[in-house]
DNA sequence: TATAAAAGTTAGGTTAATCTAACAAATTTA
DNA sequence: TAAATTTGTTAGATTAACCTAACTTTTATA
């Protein structure tokens, strides 16, 4: 069973990784995401590398072994399950769901998971927009997309927002969009950069800023 | 902010005290209740102390302040409302909650035991029958009766069940009982203590060893 | 009530996770 | 390419939570 703390430093190496798209990450690198010494990080490397969790040899580079990202997306999955459920069922707003998250990624059961996942009806990206490692560790590979980015003519699909005030929330309802709603931009305006869309069969015009706090699936 | 193991000691303590009817306690008693040596119950008895949280001189009983009450009881009130979730929304069986609920009442997050109690609808009782404290740490006081308990004559209330196994859980349906149910004690045999139990305007008989694991509130 | 048993304490040690300070290797840049 | 900068490592300390072994105090009992 890894502790809290193993668990923390698989975690930020995976989240480096998926940044990075290098693979591989760096001592200091890994101590400023988790906001302890470079020191630390190498002792705490030394341990993980007993245990087989990382390849790391010294002044050389870090990567996860194959057991490494099978904790470290577990994790991943059951902090993302949480914001799902904090967002979806407790009323929490975008920004509070993280620091709980935090914790309650450490709980350890697997019916629990597996419970809240099936409470959730399998969710697949939480509500940041970022994907929800399934049961088997699979990610679903996608570039984050606003409502700004999508082709004119295409439909999209609202997965998430990332301005969480209520005067944008407010603005969202009236615009008459909610989660998991179908969106297709009709035009834009080059001068602008106002934005036509559509939503169950209604028109309505949306600027620059909204669009970009808008996350989509293409 | 305690740190986990302080919780530990301090809800360990508050429940050797409800248990006690003494409210006070000795080092070998909390230490064969966490599982650890006296050695090292007097070395956190003394920083706990020095925190006020618990009252203590060389060679003296344990008793917890007003404010180590506090967190204690915040701690109980975490562990029965997880308790109480799993059960009834994550459908855990009643020997599965405890285990997971060890570690969820150590979250640190008002808002979420604030949606958690909402969202149970203010529960009063655990799966096990012990009450919940509510959000200013008042606790109902009751005697743990079962339904063998109960005088001839009176009405009570189903508020859990000892035993959890598929066929005691059968034969409860089959008597057309459930969680929150009333139930009249209509009659009881001296000689092989046979209960007549009215649920619903229906009439059934049940043994003693039926009744003693219903949990009832008088 | 003296002594044996139980309960509680102390001293000294371990492990996990952290730190600082000094040093070594690798990389960048002038 | 040599010097400066960045990156990574080591050694030695610290703190929290635990331990064992030896000791002391309190309580129970012969």
């Amino acid at each position: 069973m890894l502790s809290y703390t193993e668990e923390n430093y698989l975690k930020a190496l995976l989240k480096l990784i998926l940044d990075n798209t290098s693979n591989e990450a760096g001592t200091n690198e890994l101590a400023n995401s988790l906001l302890v010494k470079p020191a630390t990080v190498n002792d705490m490397l030394k341990k993980l590398k007993e245990k087989d969790l990382v390849n790391y040899e010294k002044y050389g580079k870090i990567t996860l072994t194959l057991e490494g990202q099978k904790h470290a997306t577990e994790v991943l999955r059951k902090h993302r399950l949480w914001e799902t459920f904090l967002y979806e069922v407790f009323e929490f707003s975008w920004d509070e769901v993280h620091e709980v998250a935090e914790q309650l990624e450490h709980i350890h059961s697997v019916k629990l998971i597996d419970q809240l996942d099936k409470f959730l009806n399998y969710p697949e990206f939480d509500p940041h927009g970022d994907p929800i490692p399934n049961k088997h560790g699979e990610i679903k590979v996608h570039f984050k997309k606003t409502l700004f980015d999508v082709e004119i003519g295409t439909t999209c699909k609202m997965v998430a927002v990332k301005d969480n005030s209520s005067s944008f929330l407010q603005y969202v309802v009236k615009v008459g969009l909610g989660l998991n709603n179908e969106i297709k931009v009709i035009s834009k305006q080059d001068y602008d950069a106002l934005l036509v869309i559509e939503v169950n069969g209604v028109e309505s015009i949306v600027s620059q800023k909204f669009a970009e706090n808008i996350f989509v699936l293409a």
